[in-house]
DNA sequence: TTGACATATTCGTAATTGCTTATATAATTT
DNA sequence: AAATTATATAAGCAATTACGAATATGTCAA
């Protein structure tokens, strides 16, 4: 089985392309509401909320300066995706699978 | 930016918690769709779906064995998710990431 | 062939999500 | 202080999703 367990919410988080391209956005430095809105054609509230989104995941802070708020990259949540999903490394080979396989039945049964 | 583009199915099937524990299960070995319904309280129709869903996002691969369905795991789209979340482990070290940071608002102001 | 079993599909519905409009909050400028 | 700017929250709605009940399909057994 997967060795961690990422929250929930971080996969809800990044089920959603807009949430995902943010993401993205912040890997290049941290970013105003405004500015990582701006390559979108949503409605500001639609941007607040899907930071909100992530926010409430843990992908991101918020830190006031001035009237904006700046968004950086929390990237810790997403080390127990990257656990989750590694525990399926190991069935990208194909003959390494066969064997897994193979072993499983030895010792379930 | 990531590297890859994981199909925007994959995130969404790996969204959902029964999904995922269904993924996780395949990972012992191949199942039918009953095996993978019964540590649910789902009814099997909703099993069904949710293996619908993994099946559209290529996650799974279905072969007929009698009247049985056996499932087993297609890990290859999750190279995708991998790809994508691997991109940001250049920022889990926190130390690296305050350079970033402090790197990107000497460049971008 | 009839009946039981395993699974899929269809349909209707409740819950959730993503969005927009309208409004609120808070900092800055005039 | 009033207007402006940046962002958040609230409310309402349409689209989507997750589900169960009912039904269909296909396979095996009697």
């Amino acid at each position: 089985m997967p060795r961690r367990q990422a929250h929930a919410t971080v996969f809800l988080a990044i089920a959603d392309p807009t949430r995902r391209a943010m993401l993205e956005l912040l890997g290049s430095g941290d970013k105003s509401a405004g500015e990582l809105g701006e390559p979108t054609r949503l409605t500001q509230p639609a941007v607040s909320q899907h930071l909100r989104v992530l926010r409430d995941a843990g992908l991101v802070r918020q830190r006031k300066q001035g009237r904006q708020r700046i968004y950086s990259l929390e990237p810790a949540p997403l080390e127990g995706v990257a656990d989750w999903v590694s525990y399926f490394e190991q069935f990208w080979d194909r003959g390494l699978t066969r064997l897994g396989s193979f072993l499983d039945r030895r010792t379930t049964q």
